[in-house]
DNA sequence: TTGTAGGCGTTATCAT
DNA sequence: ATGATAACGCCTACAA
């Protein structure tokens, strides 16, 4: 037979072949242990079975999370992910959506939220557009200025949620620890803070910039206990850096949450490990509606935009305020 | 000018061309924004820019460091990561490799150490036989039954030396909450502590079975806690274990280091969230190692072995026993 | 039902 | 110095 004939039967092809030569070509594939060529398939076809992932981090939790989960539904479905990392930079991100465009990959996840008026996002948007046009299916995980389908959970309202959560505690002198300034994440969860401070009639205590790791919530803890009064408690952007604030605090000898409250958002598991209080962040979950939006034929809506739940998770290094009678 | 020609002024052909047609050519290739089929070139030369990388959890910090390694020198080298996770289980890294192998991955990493007695093992040697024939190098980054170029550091010495250090605290009834029985990384290290408290001429208090992860060391506290009288010192397999150990003996109302010292190994970021005791493992270090040994021409000895250091790294979580007077 | 042949985008061999 | 052209491995009209 025809390596035309053997082709029809070895991918799923409508043509009609003989029960005869089908079962000759299944048998001989079988026993010479043939392997199509993924690549001269992608060639032909315009398309390989291959899902690029694009984060900020690796290590960070954040995105192992999120990682976990596309390449999760990626393996089940039969595709293999390729992951990069670009620290939040739009020109980063650019490079390895070049990178990965000429493989014709089915579906790009970008997990990373935007720095605002990052000067090469337009220059990423317009390579985005080439892949879309090329067939290719994107997705963000986070809100940014990419004209692409979305999936996400509201930033604000779990800042929102965890801060009122402090608040009902009795506590007043509430600060913030926040992420870098440029970046949605951190923006939406400042706005989200403040929102809530102000629906409780209070003021910020005080507000500390830095980034997204340990490293920062150290160091903040630092400014924050030599800076005269305690506040009551802290609230930081993200749990890497409530966590720094948390160690922070303690190697200063001070007591939490018996002097100060710590909360985080994310509920990464080291978040477990030292019991803090935050909320669950649906990531593992994002990687899979992410996958799942570039992957999946029963397409989400072109453009939509859909929402996940998150959850406040009390723990242990909030308390309620002395003052506050039960 | 012809296809051939211009072929061979955009990649580094020895081919001579005269100066005007080469800046032609560059030069309309910069006006089309021309970009060269990677498919189709790996197609021809039979290698693709990748690398593929192979571990268990992606969530794991253990794996999610070495994966940063792999990942920034595979960039920086213009090559691509593909990460697959599978569960230390051979059967699923089969699947893995010959899900890479029709792209002509230039290197493979395979971060997780076996199972002994992994009854796959040997259809897995024979698929990377058949990719090291084809051209693709292979790495893999701990003891196991595979016949390739390894890069390691020395389980058993490391938990030799943490053992060492907890019993030079004046610890005598030091238990070891152990990992996967079937795990080499998890044997070696056991062996490293027997061997040290041989030398020092202890016994071993108790020994608990269980996984890599976190649950497995907080069950493992419970039980502790439940067996009568307390050790004086338990070590875990590796810092998951530890943190879970060290959460669930202070659930318990156990003080540590008070009552009782804790000591993990690997030193991933989380252990510095609760000062844990532990040893310094070079998993960056490994990953950088590992995919330099798989993409760098001046190539490793073809099935060498590459030694890398760990140090004691000795935080809160140990403390001197009550007997002991200094 | 089965076979033929063109083409996907490059590289490399062999002429010219 | 430059240009045809086969080949990489597969898919898919189009013929037979």
């Amino acid at each position: 037979m025809s390596i035309a004939t053997a082709s029809r039967v070895l991918n799923g092809s409508t043509h009609p072949v003989s029960e005869k030569t089908r079962l000759r070509v299944l048998d001989a594939a079988a026993q010479l242990g043939y392997k199509p060529s993924l690549l001269a398939q992608a060639l032909v076809k315009g398309r390989a079975p291959i899902v690029g992932l694009i984060i900020a981090d690796i290590a960070d939790p954040y995105f192992s999370q999120i990682a976990r989960g596309v390449e999760s539904v990626a393996r089940r479905l039969g595709y293999l992910t390729i992951v990069s990392t670009a620290q939040r930079s739009a020109r980063a991100e650019l490079e390895h959506v070049q990178a990965m465009s000429p493989y014709h990959v089915t579906g790009l996840v970008f997990a990373a939220s935007g720095r605002v008026d990052d000067s090469d996002t337009h220059m990423l948007q317009a390579a985005i557009k080439d892949l879309q046009n090329s067939g290719t299916r994107v997705v963000k995980l986070a809100h940014r200025q990419l004209d692409v389908p979305t999936v996400l959970f509201d930033n604000q309202a779990a800042a929102y949620d965890i801060t009122d959560y402090v608040v009902s505690l009795g506590h007043q002198r509430i600060a913030l620890v926040d992420g870098p300034a440029d970046s949605y994440t951190s923006i939406e969860r400042r706005q989200g803070f403040e929102q809530a401070m102000r629906a409780a009639g209070l003021e910020p205590y005080m507000r500390l910039d830095g980034g997204f790791e340990y490293e920062s919530g150290l160091e903040s803890a630092h400014h924050i206990v030599s800076a005269g009064t305690l506040p009551d408690a802290v609230i930081a952007v993200n749990d890497n850096v409530a966590i720094g604030v948390l160690m922070g605090l303690r190697q200063a000898g001070v007591d939490v949450p018996g002097m100060v409250s710590v909360a985080g958002i994310d509920d990464t598991p080291p978040s477990r490990y030292v019991a803090l209080t935050t909320v669950s962040t649906p990531l593992y979950e994002l990687g899979i509606a992410g996958a799942q939006a570039v992957l999946s034929d029963l397409a989400r809506a072109r453009d939509g935009q859909t929402l996940l739940p998150h959850r406040l998770t009390p723990r242990s290094t909030t308390a309620r305020h002395p003052s506050v009678r039960r």
